[in-house]
Order: C-alpha cells, then structure tokens, then sequence
DNA sequence: TTGACCGGTAGGAAATCTCCTACCTATTGT
DNA sequence: ACAATAGGTAGGAGATTTCCTACCGGTCAA
C-alpha cells in the first residue's frame, strides 16, 4: 500500500503507466524510447513498478511485455475518497462566493 | 503537482493529513503527540505538506493553527480517472469468470 | 521584565533514490 | 555453433529524504 504511493512520486513512473494505458502492453525497449535514460534505468523504475503490484511482467521470446495492472490505483482512490467530500465542500463554497458577487 | 505526488509517498504526511481531516485544524504540538518522532521532524513533514498545498497554517498567539486544504488532492484524483475504467473493466471480468464456475 | 512555552531553522548523519557503465544470461536467426 | 538482440543485475556516484540535536525568535503569564 505505502508501496503504490512511493511508486507513484516518480515521474517517469507516471509517465510508464500512463505509456501502458494509452498503448497496451509493451517491451522493455519501445517502453524505453520514450525516455532521455538509459536502459537500465527503466528496468529498475518497472521493477518498482510491479514490486507495488502496478505492472506485470509476461516473457515472449527474448522479449518481456509489460503491461498495466491498475488494481492498485483502486487502493489510491479509496485513501482518497474521504477527502472527496473536502474539496467539494470547498468548492460548493467557492460557488457560493461567487454567486453572491454583483454581476459585471 | 509532481510536488503532491511526493507529499503523500510518506506514511507520515499521509497520518498527518488524516489526523486533520478527522479532528479539524490542530496546533503544531498536538499533532506530534501522536507520531513518535521528535518535532522538528514534524515541523519539516509539515512545510513539505505546505508547499505541496495541501495545509495551510494560520498563527493563533504562539501558536500556529495547521488545517487540511484538499484541493490538491482533486488534482490527484483527476490523474487517477484515466484508469478508474480499467480496473472496473478488471473486476467486470473477475466478475464474469466467476459467474462461469459451477455452483458448490 | 523574565522565565516558560510554541515552533521554526541550521547542520549533520544515515538511509534511500536515481541515474550511470559494465557485465551477464537467454533467445533468436544465420 | 555463433553473432546479434532483449533485458536483467552489480556496483557505484551523486542527490535527496528523513531523522536527529542544538539553537533561535516570538508570545504569554507572573
């Protein structure tokens, strides 16, 4: 759990998870020309990745697909449904203020 | 917004944010009754929550008053909405496999 | 005014993160 | 069998995080 949080403070983490839901699963390498890194780099940042349940891993050939497992994300929008009702209070506020100002 | 990501990668940011949602705005001292960590650590974790927008601190005499201000937050749950339909896609399908088993 | 209290800052140690190059294994095609 | 390709691992450098103790200024109460 604190896992997925620490997975997701990494931008070029983002960045993957968002490369695998926008075009499915892919190899290490088409994954990687994304990026201004090197290789081994991003293996690390996908071993994070699936260490926090977030990307799995199924070997094809000499090649790895990896492809996005968003189970995870659904503990993130949980830790932040309480606060949902937070900022739409704030908002509901906001609104108000602003219905109360003169027209212009 | 990078910024928020990393905020919340710590379990202590994220009890402290809980402590303000469920107890309202709380002196600096009283927030670290509850952490086993001495306060100038505290203090650090709530200047990172600070920059991140997600406290704001109002001085009451010699105190200062920290509240939750959710509005990053929102920005978070924005990002997460992309993948909101593939985990419900996930649990469609879990759902169906489930259905084909035989009664027991 | 002076002591006690609240809480931030300075500076440093240890751990962790994030990148690199070098190297290794496994698979594929010739 | 051998060269080329895909990709993980080892080890290390530098940056960042996370904690600490020591100290500082501002506020309140006697």
């Amino acid at each position: 759990m604190s896992d997925v949080f620490a997975a997701l403070a990494n931008p070029t983490r983002r960045e993957l998870l968002r490369l695998l839901r926008e075009t499915g699963e892919q190899p290490v390498q088409r994954l990687a020309d994304h990026f201004d890194m090197r290789r081994p780099s991003l293996s690390e940042h996908l071993k994070v990745l699936k260490d926090a349940g977030l990307v799995v891993e199924q070997p094809v050939g000499r090649q790895r697909l990896y492809s996005l497992c968003p189970e995870p994300l659904r503990e993130v929008a949980d830790w932040l449904s309480p606060y949902e009702r937070f900022w739409r209070a704030r908002l509901a506020d906001l609104r108000d203020v602003l219905d109360e100002l003169p027209d212009e």
